[in-house]
DNA sequence: CTTTTAATGTAATATCGTAACAGTTTAACT
DNA sequence: AGTTAAACTGTTACGATATTACATTAAAAG
């Protein structure tokens, strides 16, 4: 497998730095805002850091149990609310086929998503294809459709999983 | 719009003659089960029969709701076996994004399957491309993904409703 | 005709997600 | 600063979706 940034594809390496990736994805996420002249209130914070330390999808209640700040156990509509904004703001990706969350790889640009889930690690990769979005654009035009909406997951085996068998 | 046929995609139309459709869809299913010696029980009779009579994807809740044979109410477990059976036969497709299920509009053949989903009329077309699927197929690979199974779903304005306003 | 495999009945419970509404904070504008 | 409007938060309750577990019955295979 190539360079990560070369493939329209990000895959988490097993080795990869991840504190890093958290900490990009939070300075994202507030020069967003500010740009936006939206709030990045500690709830949000709080969820997107969360999201952004797992590749593995998260589902609501465990990120829930993971906002326990002070032993209090919040109520389920606060990470929702807090998903809602991240998912507009295109930061957080929601996986359908699994009810769960993913922090997104590529904030920022301009892109379509195609999401890889490992049925053995979990861990989830982002694809992005125009060719895979523009196929299916075209064919469903061609059947009178008018796409608003792609939604593409992948389940499968991924490339360390496949080595070490 | 040319020939349904001809073009790799089935969307209901309105004035297409629906009995003709869950009939084909029981037939089918019935010589299906003889082929591989499974049994088609009343209930799974029963659950294929409610969702072929509609082209909108009905939650497994609807479903039950419609399954009162003698007034008793069925438990939730009863529509989820029958659907479980169904899917595993390929007669049955599940979205994901609606947590909901639609009879499948190609059965017997080996196909790919990509969904259209009106977010007006709430109508379920079946795409059937195998361009896309070779294209998501192809561009996983290259990013060092073993596919096992593919979830397309398309949001958007059917022909029909475009055309109406 | 018995054995063993598959399907059913039933109850309970887990998991996921939203509605409603009062209270509080923040931003924007005099 | 003080006022107002908009956005966010806290809290309760509930709705919607799905599964586990286990006892019972029916069907197929020998």
């Amino acid at each position: 497998m190539e360079d990560m940034e070369a493939l329209p594809v990000r895959f988490p390496s097993r080795k990869h730095n991840h504190s890093t990736c958290v900490n990009k994805l939070l300075g994202d996420a507030e020069e967003e805002c500010r740009r936006q002249k939206l709030r990045f209130t500690e709830h949000r914070r709080k969820v997107l850091e969360i999201i952004a330390s797992s590749h593995k999808p998260l589902g609501a209640y465990d990120i829930l149990e993971q906002m326990n700040f002070s032993g209090r156990r919040q109520a389920p509509v606060v990470a929702y609310r807090a998903l809602d904004f991240l998912i507009n703001l295109g930061l957080v990706h929601r996986l359908n086929s699994l009810n769960a969350f993913v922090a997104c790889m590529v904030v920022g640009e301009d892109h379509t998503a195609q999401f890889l889930i490992c049925r053995q690690c979990k861990n989830v990769g982002e694809l992005n294809s125009n060719q895979v979005s523009e196929r299916i654009e075209k064919d469903a035009v061609e059947a009178g459709f008018q796409v608003d909406q792609q939604l593409v997951e992948i389940i499968g085996i991924c490339y360390e999983c496949a080595e070490s068998g």
